[in-house]
DNA sequence: TCTGGGGTCCTAGGACCC
DNA sequence: TCTGGGGTCCTAGGACCC
């Protein structure tokens, strides 16, 4: 048996915990740069408000409709996170955190109680958090997180499924006429694993529900979709065949990308901007002992927006794999000039860290394999993330230009946004190397 | 005027090899 | 000029997730 234990309009019912105040009222969580919702309270909902949906088309709700609009603060949720995880795996020995509001609990078959047992672990969550969560229990993952959506909108949308089964659904206490009966109430799109194109693609064939779902035949679902829709489909008659993930998987790659809030024409601010990501990317990496094979670097013009199209990326191979932020800002900077031209409104660009190896393999190589100076400064960067952990993101950074003119002018400009206690140029980058 | 960010997995097709 | 079959590896793109 799984659990999956999942918060109600996460990143909302945070603020809502801080100030309590925002409650009943319809609130709003905005992406980077306030540009689009990615949390909505029910109230929200209620007001028509899409996820995704751009902000200038709904911001006059703000007058019209008392709507609260805040900018995401994504520490403050990752915070509660962790506090609600380590609540919710009092439910059962093993725990897989699934993404920043979800965890499966695993292994819960001899359990006895299991549903009262998920109550309170419910309300202890609430006690101690003031967060909203629902459980669903089911034999397999993808029929957890059916039950899950079965325990949240059994209690926010009345009639969409029996009342009993709101804020805790367990698979397990169903007669085989309630799972049928559920399973008919919900469409395809809503299982775990189908999204809105194979939701398509199977309702032009028929296949409306997840009881159609349940009826096609495993085998053909692979022959016909995917291996990803056959194991969808085994899953919800019953058969677990996506096991518990406990130990977070290594990285295979990290990115770091960003949309500016208005377009960007010309280099110098490129270069800062992707600087600045390929650092926070290098810690991220050394933060899980990784060191990346290769570093991609690109740069598009909004899709939504008229005018000549870019899109181009570069990839640079790191040899020896690195973990170096001063490899690493080199390298993306090379790889953004490489590609550079003028003349676009760009309004993304993002550095990516591919080919990552765990730094305990590579430095068993290194030892033997590697000629003297290969070796990334390690120490250099140990202190760079202790300084960092210490005082805040980007105490101490690395200058990202071989000009020294332009980097006391990208200073003066981080200057006018913020005061930093100390700013140091520890090394120019020679671009020539990377 | 204004449209998120960070991931994973699968598949098809091309290059290359024997 | 004509011409096999099978395997691997890599990459780009598509689809999905939150």
């Amino acid at each position: 048996m799984y659990a999956l234990i999942d918060g109600n309009n996460f990143y909302v019912s945070c603020e809502r915990a801080f100030r309590p105040s925002l409650r009943g009222l319809p609130v709003v969580v905005l992406s980077n740069n306030d540009g689009c919702a990615i949390a909505r309270s029910d109230e929200a909902k209620a007001l028509g408000i899409k996820m995704g949906q751009p902000y200038f088309e709904f911001r006059h709700l703000e007058e019209t409709a008392g709507l609260v609009c805040l900018s995401a603060n994504f520490e403050l949720y990752g915070e509660l996170s962790d506090r609600m995880m380590s609540l919710a795996a009092g439910l059962g020995p093993l725990q897989e955190i699934y993404s920043i509001d979800e965890s499966f609990i695993g292994d819960l078959g001899g359990i006895r109680d299991l549903t009262d047992r998920a109550r309170a672990i419910r309300s202890r969550i609430y006690r101690w958090t003031s967060l909203l969560t629902c459980v669903g229990l089911a034999p397999t993952k993808t029929l957890a997180k059916l039950c899950n959506h079965v325990a949240k909108d059994a209690e926010r949308k009345p009639g969409s499924y029996p009342a009993e089964f709101g804020q805790v659904c367990n698979w397990a206490e169903m007669t085989d006429a309630t799972r049928q009966d559920i399973l008919r109430r919900t469409s395809a799109g809503d299982v775990w694993g189908v999204g809105r194109r194979i939701a398509k693609q199977l309702a032009e064939q028929g296949i409306m529900t997840a009881w159609d779902l349940t009826r096609i035949p495993a085998i053909q679902a692979r022959n016909e979709w995917s291996v990803v829709l056959e194991r969808t489909v085994r899953e919800l008659q019953g058969m677990s065949c996506i096991s518990l993930e406990q130990a977070p998987a290594p990285k295979k790659q990290i990115a770091c990308t960003r949309s500016f809030g208005h377009s960007i024409t010309t280099l110098p601010p490129l270069i800062e901007a992707v600087s600045e990501f390929a650092t926070r990317a290098a810690e991220k990496l050394r933060q899980g002992q990784q060191r990346a094979g290769a570093l991609q670097v690109f740069a598009h013009t909004s899709p939504f927006r008229p005018g000549p199209r870019f899109y181009k990326s570069a990839t640079i191979q790191l040899q020896p794999p690195s973990s170096d932020t001063k490899v690493l800002v080199g390298a993306a900077v090379a790889g953004l000039r490489s590609i550079y031209e003028p003349g676009y409104q760009l309004a993304k660009v993002g550095v990516m860290l591919l080919d990552l190896g765990s730094m305990a393999v590579e430095q068993g190589q290194l030892l033997f394999d590697a000629p003297c100076g290969t070796r990334d400064q390690s120490p250099l960067m140990e202190v760079l993330d202790r300084i960092n952990g210490r005082w805040g993101k980007a105490t101490v950074h690395v200058g990202s230009t071989g000009d020294a003119e332009k980097v006391v002018s990208n200073w003066r400009m981080k200057q006018e946004r913020r005061t930093p206690r100390y700013t140091t140029v520890l090394a120019e980058v020679p671009i020539a190397r990377a």
